[in-house]
DNA sequence: TGGTATTTGTCCGTATGTATC
DNA sequence: GGATACATACGGACAAATACC
């Protein structure tokens, strides 16, 4: 696993922030102390702390520094932001996860299908139904939709583990970006079958869209999320007005 | 209002991809033909297209090219991503909006806010509660908390207008990030009374915490939406692993 | 199968502009 | 005004992935 040299600046840096050798509000050596420390060009700092800003962990001021607004009061505990799998936000907030398939299906997508996935009218498809369970509750009713052309032989003890780490790791299909619409949608009579609505009767819903390296939308993934035990974090920056 | 030359090519790259220009699937010209284009430096067309990665309008092939992932078709009509205010979402979306101000106090903060806020409790704010209407009808109930140090003299007429604008164009604040968590609550009394629920017994929720050009936190705003029709855009990449 | 051209990815050095203190 | 620090922009070099002959 060989890393870029702003990467592994990048992770340094995250690290030394969650664990507070820069702590909430202080300012970050200069860019030129920076490229003494790492021994590297400015332009590769620029970079590292460029993922940090768009991560909402720092915010450049012009002409004053770095600031650090990573603030571990504030991190809630079932963040989903960024492009990360059930698996690793789990590992990382140290709950006990687990899967259940209960339903595994070859279809041909027709006029319903495409309407919901955006996948072309005849194109070949697995259809998988998944509970995402946390601590042994069911938090989440995943609905995959996987073009067979590009996720090839997928079975349903693959589909019991982790279908991302399936699709990084055999295929060596590297995913690259992903779309996501988050509504609020009435509980369905499978929703009430299998999540505690704890007296809801809708459920979170994020529509998922992921492209391949190649550029190609080759999975649709409908997530039905327990309402009470939802949370989206999000970041971003305002384009500054002169 | 002078924009500097990433920024140019930006906004022109992705206007063509709106226009169809450069359509779904296609690939950009290469970089080096834009350096021709734009008379620039290869090092600003990738900024340029940068942005339009972040934004998810186009993705990076290594080797082969930058295809456009823009689909028209897939937008959705009330995209809140980014950070946008209501008013220009309401204009991009070609609706008629309102605002109206239900309560606009001056507060010291508590536990009790604090707890919500973050902001330290003794700090003087104001609160201001209103209503988003889209086409009259009420989409979205705002709990705005701004620290009374950073967004001075604010006013009930104001707060009708837009507060964002008033931060920008009067105090010469430039806001930067944002952090937002999204859930999904029981609808209480106060947002039965405003909001058409449609059957839904809970409303979306978006909590929003801001940071001023200066790293401050200065707002907290609460979002209880509409929940049919309430829709979040979401973007990411995921970081490729070797 | 292999070599070459094309295209994007990484990294460097430098110069100039602009905001803060 | 001067020193410091981030922002923009240029140009060049080499690596890595892809396409094509």
């Amino acid at each position: 696993m060989t890393r870029t040299k702003y990467d592994k600046i990048y992770r340094d840096l995250k690290d030394k922030i969650e664990n507070k050798v820069y702590a909430y509000q202080d300012l970050l050596p200069s860019e030129y102390t920076l490229v003494e420390q790492y021994e590297c060009s400015r332009n590769t700092i620029r970079r590292a702390i460029a993922n940090l800003v768009s991560e909402g962990y720092v915010q450049s001021l012009h002409g004053k520094g770095v600031r650090v607004i990573y603030d571990p009061y504030q991190q809630a505990e079932y963040i989903l932001g960024g492009v990360e799998t059930f698996k690793e936000s789990s590992i990382r907030n140290k709950k006990v996860y687990g899967t259940k398939v209960v339903c595994f299906q070859e279809l041909i997508v027709d006029k319903e299908i495409n309407k919901m996935t955006s996948i072309p009218e005849g194109t070949e498809i697995y259809y998988i139904q998944r509970l995402r369970l946390l601590d042994e509750k069911v938090l989440i009713i995943d609905h995959n939709y996987f073009r067979r052309d590009v996720v090839k032989h997928l079975t349903e003890e693959i589909a019991n583990g982790s279908i991302y780490e399936y699709i990084e790791n055999e295929l060596g299909e590297n995913i690259v970006t992903t779309k996501r619409f988050m509504t609020v949608e009435k509980a369905n009579v499978n929703d009430e079958k299998y999540i505690g609505l704890n007296g809801y009767n809708c459920v979170a819903v994020i529509n998922n869209y992921t492209f391949n390296a190649k550029g190609i939308m080759f999975e649709f993934t409908q997530s039905r999320h327990k309402p009470d035990s939802f949370v989206f974090f999000d970041q971003a920056q305002r384009i500054k007005k002169h």
